[in-house]
DNA sequence: AGTCGGGTCCAAAGCGCTTTGGGCCCGATT
DNA sequence: AATCGGGCCCAAAGCGCTTTGGACCCGACT
């Protein structure tokens, strides 16, 4: 059933038919009830295709799935990141298109799907230090915000980021006030942006102090529970073995956690543990009551929520670069405390 | 730049060029090269509407995030899944177009996503027990295949689940030939279907050799370590502990590890522990040389790939319903043995 | 010499919608 | 009585593509 038939059967002209349907003041009020009834009788549905070809908007924003041939893992971010994102564009009627993308061929993807007209403006997730995706988004022309920052473009551009210095700053100063003097960094990926601006924070921390850090505690990886603990054990049995541990994520932490319980110490007795919670819904961080671990606080999921809409201001108003750091909070746990009397 | 005015550029018809692109065979093979030269120079792209509109092919296909108000957890498979359904599908052209549910509407969202034309088939994920949205997927007359089953819908639909039961019932039995007579089941929620049929692979298996189950040790709840660690250090302390915890996910087992570890006992030798791994990437259960748990294990994004490549069949064929049961794997790993003598 | 047919290319008709530019009717204003 | 101006509705022109149904040219076959 389409418009030409919905409108046959009423005997009046797609043209009134469209303008009753979509809210357009030059049809009277009982033509209207009318034409909506029939319309929910037939189960009449205009095609997008045709509408978003006569208006020119999508109604739909692109999301890409990077996957790079080397890093199989999937970011575990994403389902909060886009559950959180997708809340807000279906509120407002968008739909979501994704495409995975082998890293190799972005740029083909990113161009394909613009002009392919199939969206009206896209999130960018996951930079990588030194992305050249932001410049082929910006000559592209399609708005778009990212997800994360990249340190070396200083274009203007349209962000929404975590403050990830300051918080891995914070959580460095939490433990360093607690006395702690060595303190092992567990880092994510360098490859990621945001690895380096945590290792930033944490050493700018120490700098405050006039205090270096140690290469040797400070590691990245993918970050797995596994990786966590395997660098805490490695760590701990170093002759001069870190006190405590910052961890890039829960996982990590957890990681962490396993191998000092497994030496027969306690977290936050003996080795002081604090993490990064991203908020993924299944992998709490305890509850807000009662925490597990020590740990800076950011919701991804809200960061999806605030990204999309960010984007969908973007698109309505043609407006200049919207940037938002968000603020980690900082909760105290069981997993920190002072370090052990030596 | 669109088809008339590159057309216009070349001094050829739409036609002509329309055909030169998409490799028909009524147009000359310099003239072909020619048109593809100039559309490389000016980034042509076709507009992915209109061509969806002149073909009837959407080249998408949907994929429907639902979300409950009650259980605000987002399914921590979804992103594995969603990559390895995207891979197979970008492959073939596809992309992927997402919408998020709240469950009220969801009827209402399905129904839309087919009519506006957007998509060409559908995947369904999470099936929950009695879902009505199979009926209503059928109803629709959409191409679609679940990614799992319902057990009360007998119609014929296409699917694609791991098999569960066998599952479970197998590595009931792995816990039952070394001797565990305790065995406890911390499922996943009960209004997800896989559950049920975990539970009854669970029951067989004891059955199978006349033993009956005890309810206090069977619990079920969304799938996280601090539900694993709970309800396994509850059971730690009855008055008769089970000797065995089979766990419906890595994330329920690492609890459950936590649990047992923390009363200082170890993992395999004073309890036992199985889990089911979907092979998450960023949650590896170990490594395949050193497993770190004994699991049943059936690869999530596997399964994505192949609810694409069905979905495309499917499309492709109108073909009758495909139904697909994978089996898992059965890893033996440190984290199970014999029951301590008594 | 006439016809056939393959190779190239084109004009135009959709696909289903929105939107522009009127048209008609009728009560209200000069 | 003539004009005006809402209110309501319509025909038709796009949006950018694919595809149908020829048209034209030429070498090859009767």
């Amino acid at each position: 059933m389409n418009l030409k038939d919905l409108a046959a059967s009423l005997g009046l002209s797609q043209t009134t038919v469209s303008r009753a349907l979509n809210g357009y003041p030059e049809v009277s009020e009982t033509t209207r009830e009318r034409v909506r009834e029939a319309a929910r009788q037939y189960g009449y549905r205009p095609d997008s295709r045709a509408r978003s070809l006569a208006t020119g908007k999508a109604m739909s924003i692109g999301l890409v799935l990077p996957m790079s041939a080397t890093q199989e893992i999937v970011n575990p971010i994403f389902a909060d990141f886009i559950a959180g994102a997708a809340e807000t564009l279906s509120e407002r009627g968008y739909d979501i298109m994704l495409s995975l993308v082998h890293e190799a061929d972005q740029g083909d993807v990113y161009r394909a799907m613009l002009s392919k007209g199939r969206v009206d403006g896209l999130i960018m997730q996951a930079p990588l230090t030194g992305d050249e995706r932001i410049a082929l988004l910006q000559e592209i022309g399609l708005p778009f915000v990212v997800h994360g920052r990249v340190s070396d473009h200083d274009d203007a551009y349209s962000w929404l980021d975590m403050d990830n210095r300051h918080a891995f700053h914070r959580a460095t100063d939490h433990l360093l006030d607690l006395g702690h003097r060595r303190i092992a960094l567990l880092n994510g990926l360098e490859t990621m942006d945001f690895a380096h601006r945590r290792r930033d924070g944490f050493l700018d921390a120490l700098a405050a102090r006039r205090m270096g850090a140690d290469p040797a505690l400070m590691t990245c990886a993918a970050m797995t529970e596994f990786y966590g603990h395997d660098e805490t054990s490695r760590m701990l049995d170093l002759p001069e073995p870190p006190t405590a541990f910052l961890a890039s994520s829960l996982l990590v932490g957890m990681g962490a956690r396993r191998a000092i319980e497994a030496r027969g110490l306690r977290m936050g007795r003996d080795v002081s543990v604090v993490v990064h919670d991203d908020g993924l819904s299944y992998l709490p961080n305890g509850t807000p009551e009662a925490p597990i671990f020590t740990a800076t606080h950011s919701s991804v999921r809200d960061a999806g929520h605030l990204c999309a809409e960010t984007l969908l201001t973007l698109i309505a108003e043609e407006s200049g670069p919207i940037q938002t750091k968000l603020q980690a909070s900082l909760t105290v746990g069981p997993s920190s405390g002072p370090p052990p009397p030596h």
